[in-house]
DNA sequence: GATGAATGAGAATTCATTCAT
DNA sequence: GATGAATGAATTCTCATTCAT
């Protein structure tokens, strides 16, 4: 069995185990249960993966992937275009990734989470989390702090090109627009489904203004 | 043992059930070790609820309570302000008190999750389906749409008085300020402490830089 | 439940863990069937004890506890008689209790390996054994080297009042006599029932054989 | 590929299992480092022997021939000398050649017990029941008692030529000879390396007392 | 002859929950 | 009212062995 074989195996491994673990919950998953979704035995799972954490990170590790992926494709494809178009994009890929594969913004999150627990755990002492064992989880170590660095260059550009005129600094922005966006996914998926309607506010029309308040933001209109 | 004797357990209960869930993580925490850190028997934390997800229903249900009082007593003591000032003092609350009891954050999260887990017939929650024997699920379904509609019924206000000048309908106003809040205290939490720096984001300012930003929203000047 | 009824549930645990180990030998035993033979539940015992290994270290423990109590009940009762004579009770003592209780034998046996073990491991890397957090391990630890002084005390004894005139180091008699009635339990053991015969020896014939170079050693006769 | 490739194959694996199964215990040893060790796959082991106790028993089996060719070849070089010289000869080859080789001592008391444990029909071998399938264990069968007879030959030529003077049967001299080097090497191996201290007992000296009482033994000054 | 992916029967362990005292 | 010992279903993970390629 050649490289592209097993890593199609990991593709299929992880796609039930997102699968599962999206739709009962990481808790009430059973790696049983991926198995058998993934059409193979508990054992080979295993073989794969060292354990279901691991499974996890591996999860979040391609969410990462796609998410660099998507900011790197506009970055690369949009060259052309000023930091206000680039971030805006941006903004909106990842509003719409998040959207749809709103499991991935969560294990992003989740990530985080573990990244602060661990900080927060060295000082504490005893509790030693295993996680640290998980290649994923040291491969996505790597490479998380590239997205932020692809939108801040990007920030950095629409001010030089004067397409971003808001004066706070970079960092300030992006977190702000991350934030927002953020809010609005947690919101939105925590709330209901796409096509309905939030405490009687139609999720279309409020996405059209969060793009708007976006526009504002790296105007300074705001 | 009276009535009162009665509600003090509860709050010890409940007390250290914060303390454990929120350090631990619900799916990690014991019941053992909250009836340890409550200073009695597993079996008197049975007694006073039925389970560990009513368990942390009662610290959901005493959350959202928490909220509407706030909220209550700040359009109580402010009715001569405007509606503006009353919203801004509202999100301003919310946030502080989000970023200093995260938990609290965190539960209603995880109970608006449940709830539409249950619409959905999904199993993705973090509790189990037999959630709705909870007495503290059913009452908080009677309330938890008042923090809604009071600070809806604040912007309201402010439309009629002319304090707020944004066109949007107030609920979306509402929504989006909170989705605001929201990614904020998220981030704040996930990736360091208060006094800290985030990505080089000075705390202090960027939490100025939120309010600011939700002033421009309720004026209209964005 | 007193600190009583708990001992004895130990006890109990303890006793059909032993029977468990020692006919199906210790990788062959399920938890499960010692909890069958306690009478008990499988929760409970992992109640009494942390794990596997826990419960054999108890074992353990016992094994030498039995035994110190043996030697030190020998040298009470016989604080009169001679240094040889106490150390020929005491040989005589172990060798009677290793027959009956071949199992202890093999748990000090085991101990003692593990000690080792634990020492090459230590310079080693990896590996990481659990072991260390058994508190039966950390007691017999305590106590590991208590057979050997008592011995030793009683050869030293031997000497000084004359009646042992081996002029080699308490130590290596010690040792010396531990290595044959040692040698004799095992092929004891390891090759058949005590009342049958060993390559055509009788093992009674044998054991009267032992003893003889027990006592010419002692004598120096040798 | 030839007989001649297949023994060298047989014998890699042998190799490698021995490293493996001396160093991590044979309950902890697993095929698959059995196999990385040998430097082949895992289904090549298995196409040379049927299974882990079978590879175990191939390990025995080669300790028996080394033990019986060394035997052989003492008394086949010392035809001249006395029966106590070529029983002294054989006794401090055995303890060299277990002191060096520890794993293949144990081999061959683990067969000893597994023999036993047959004979009484009872589960606590190291090994499964199964274990008469294997074509090594039935070889040893064969020729497990030679070892015996050989030094029983030799003790019973020392007795004709008068060097050995010892009235006991030879049988039980053997086997207290056994005995004594037995308890050595097991304590010698258990406790510390060779080179160092065991209960502050040099242990050159003490091999030296030891050879010295087998000398007495022989001569039945003892 | 080789390979190593795949299997699956087992085993250890956990913990929410109950209930005899 | 309390207690905490007792339960046992549920789950993760292991590894000897097989077998398609």
């Amino acid at each position: 069995m050649g490289i592209y074989e097993r890593q199609e195996r990991e593709k299929t491994i992880i796609a039930a185990a997102e699968n599962i673990f999206f739709n009962h919950g990481f808790r009430n998953a059973k790696m049983d249960d991926v198995a058998k979704q993934a059409g193979m035995s508990k054992g080979l799972v295993y073989f794969y993966f060292q354990n279901k954490d691991d499974l996890y990170m591996a999860i979040t590790l391609k969410a990462f992937e796609m998410i660099i992926a998507n900011y790197q494709s506009i970055l690369e494809n949009n060259k052309h275009k000023t930091g206000k178009e680039k971030v805006f994009l941006i903004v909106k890929t990842y509003l719409e990734f998040s959207n749809e594969h709103y499991h991935y913004h969560e294990a992003i999150f989740n990530y985080m989470a573990t990244v602060r627990a661990e900080l927060n755990l060295k000082a504490d002492s005893l509790f030693q989390s295993d996680i640290n064992e998980s290649m994923y989880y040291q491969k996505i170590k790597q490479i998380h702090n590239l997205p932020v660095s692809l939108v801040v260059g990007a920030i950095k550009d629409g001010m030089k090109d004067g397409s971003i005129k808001n004066s706070h600094n970079p960092q300030m922005i992006y977190v702000t627009l991350w934030a927002l966006i953020t809010g609005f996914v947690k919101l939105n998926i925590t709330m209901g489904n796409q096509n309905e309607t939030i405490y009687h506010v139609n999720v279309h029309d409020w996405k059209t203004y969060i793009f708007e308040l976006t526009e504002k933001i790296l105007s300074e209109t705001i």
